[in-house]
DNA sequence: TGCGTCTCCGTAAACGATACCGATAGGTTT
DNA sequence: AAACCTATCGGTATCGTTTACGGAGACGCA
């Protein structure tokens, strides 16, 4: 029979049933309940981290004292100050920062939501987000929507189950519907629109010159002679696509050139669609000159398309794009292209975040605009 | 005078100097000491997120309960957990995860060590390894050293302050010490090398086909009828060169070819080398007649230059490279390359590593070849 | 001697979630 | 009716770190 541990005896000990795999018993005397299990030790684990607790069991002081050493805090004498550190630097401690965020409520990391980061333009992104944030000591967690609302609302959610202290965002195409983000920016937390940004939720938002990045390229195009200017755009919803269909229009008007229908098209930024309008437009009975492509990867394809058709270019067909990839140089001709600074989009969109968070102001409104440059290749120079 | 908070009198309480910029007092009757301070009462701040502590209030039950009803634990009756279930949802509770995971001393994070993210290699790799993260519920931290040592180490710093579950590595070319992950491996820190291998840990591996690669474009070359082949490889401490390098070798010994120094150089994969070694090859008395680029930007590069020098390609000079990038098909010629797998490689690193946090087991030896394809365009086509 | 002040350090309470231990109200068996 | 059993809940330690608070001396000055 078993001891009671309160009375130590076992005169009274009854069985008392099962639970969760162990036997229960009670001392009728004291009344007390117990279980007894007959279990192995646990197995000893390999230590990858020390804790403060190991170094305050080494030096013989308390986690409080090696906790303000390793934070240069006050109250703590110089000699007990340094010796802890240099035991700290022999163990190799690092500080669990989980376990330090946990108890200040912040995790030191940010979320950024990307379409698809085997884009260049959002590994340009990614890049000046993660210098911005490594120089203020933060961490970066990346998650793809891969261009689907189900998945950038999950992965928003798990973002925010992992408490990031901010997030970047880049909508997907499909996104049309922002309640969730306007929930969760209505409780406070700290957001950035960046490229694909939207208009409903008062975020600090990044947007690039494409009304004016547009209007350079096509007003270049009409210099050039160009008479015929088509623009194959993106999805409609898309505000990048309209903006940008905005500046192509506005050059059209100020130059006092038709504006045709037939020459506006707008896809969905694959190839197929891109080869298929080109086709289109070769049918009609005045084909356009010119083509405007949103996209630079359109712009490319549409030159290696038109080329196997034994179209001149530029002569026949001028070409221009956004975004000056490197393949917009190696094309044959090189793409003219207006240039989108993917880096420094991520520079300032992680900055924004970074006064947001720190200001706890998350109300505050700020609309920057990062300046493009017109880069003129030959794709597009009708004179030359 | 001020009150003391244990006799409730204010009769023997004297003043007892300044501590942290608060009055200090002392009671001369019960011992006890005491600080006064009026400052304003904290600022009540928005809660962005629910905890079960708020939901065990708002029910009357313990936290243990909503815990328990959160999980689908057992030891709970259906009505109270359906009712919990239905109260989280309202409230949309969503787990503090690094709660859970500093608690069960996981955090569900992986951490990934890569030299560029803007290569398009390695943000193909990521892609894969988000994936499969994704499917196992785990979380990405990315870190870039840009083939910079230092950057390195101070990002593996990070992300095992970060408690990371397991580490995904690829090298900067600048690494040739490897103490700090020997012993990060040997104290048990799941760990798995890609691409950038390390051969001095017995990590788990994920190579690619250098050695085959290589050895089949060459062999393709040769095939073409081209003899004298030079190579443009990368630093030679980097194990990709070395092995590629092999495979070069290795074909040439197999056709009976002359070895020849001069057609061997190691540089750092930028444009400058590349095209200064095009120069030197040029003045040889018998400069070669193709080119084998282990990077496939160099491959580009020495293309566009080649034409620029009225080279005729591939009729006087065939041209191969490593990695099947959007710009190989481009470019004009379209270049011959050996296509790597990127999207495929990370998702078997990430995989591997999965299993080695599963099984606990980080001794586990592994070294996975991933299958490249040979693919065969213009640039190399003698023949046609 | 006695009071005031300062240095240095330990104690303990958070933070959110989990898991173990135990308690209680019922029911069932002997 | 005593003994046994089970379902369902509460309480609390725990993870690693920070920090407010208080205690024990030491020191200085009147």
């Amino acid at each position: 029979m078993e001891i009671c541990p309160k009375c130590s005896t076992n005169h009274f000990v009854i069985r008392a049933g099962m639970i969760r795999g162990k036997v229960r018993y009670q001392c009728k005397s004291c009344q007390v309940h117990f279980t007894q299990e007959q279990s192995a030790k646990p197995i000893p684990q390999k230590q990858i981290h020390t804790t403060i607790k190991d170094i305050a069991n080494i030096m013989g002081v308390s986690i409080a004292t090696v906790s303000r050493a390793l934070n240069n805090k006050p109250d703590i004498s110089p000699k007990t100050r340094e010796a802890i550190q240099k035991l700290a630097l022999e163990l190799d401690y690092n500080p669990n920062l989980f376990a330090k965020g946990f108890q200040r409520g912040e995790t030191k990391t940010i979320g950024v939501v990307i379409p698809n980061i085997k884009r260049p333009f959002f590994a340009g992104v990614l890049s000046g987000i993660q210098e911005v944030a490594n120089e203020r000591g933060y961490r970066v967690m990346i998650c793809q929507s891969n261009e689907s609302y189900e998945a950038e609302i999950s992965n928003i959610q798990g973002l925010l189950a992992s408490h990031v202290d901010g997030l970047l965002i880049s909508h997907s195409k499909e996104t049309t519907r922002f309640n969730q983000i306007k929930n969760l920016f209505e409780k406070g937390l700290p957001m950035v629109h960046f490229d694909r940004i939207c208009t409903e939720v008062d975020t600090p938002k990044i947007r690039q010159e494409d009304f004016e990045g547009a209007f350079q390229l096509v007003e270049h195009l009409i210099q050039q002679g160009y008479q015929r200017i088509a623009i194959l755009a993106g999805p409609p919803e898309l505000l990048i696509s309209q903006k940008r269909k905005e500046g192509y229009l506005h050059a059209l008007e100020k130059y006092g050139l038709v504006i045709q229908k037939d020459y506006m098209v707008h896809g969905d930024f694959s190839k197929e669609f891109a080869l298929a309008s080109l086709d289109k437009w070769l049918q009609l009975p005045e084909p356009p000159d010119a083509i405007f492509a949103i996209h630079y990867l359109n712009a490319v394809e549409i030159i290696q398309y038109a080329k196997k058709l034994g179209i001149a270019i530029p002569k026949q067909l001028g070409i221009v794009g956004f975004g000056d990839e490197y393949l917009a140089e190696i094309v044959d001709p090189p793409l003219t292209v207006f240039h989108l600074f993917p880096q420094k989009v991520g520079e300032i969109a992680a900055g924004l975040l970074f006064d947001v968070i720190s200001s706890k102001d998350s109300t505050r409104q700020a609309d920057v605009l990062v300046q493009g440059q017109l880069i003129i290749r030959k794709s597009s120079l009708k004179k030359a």
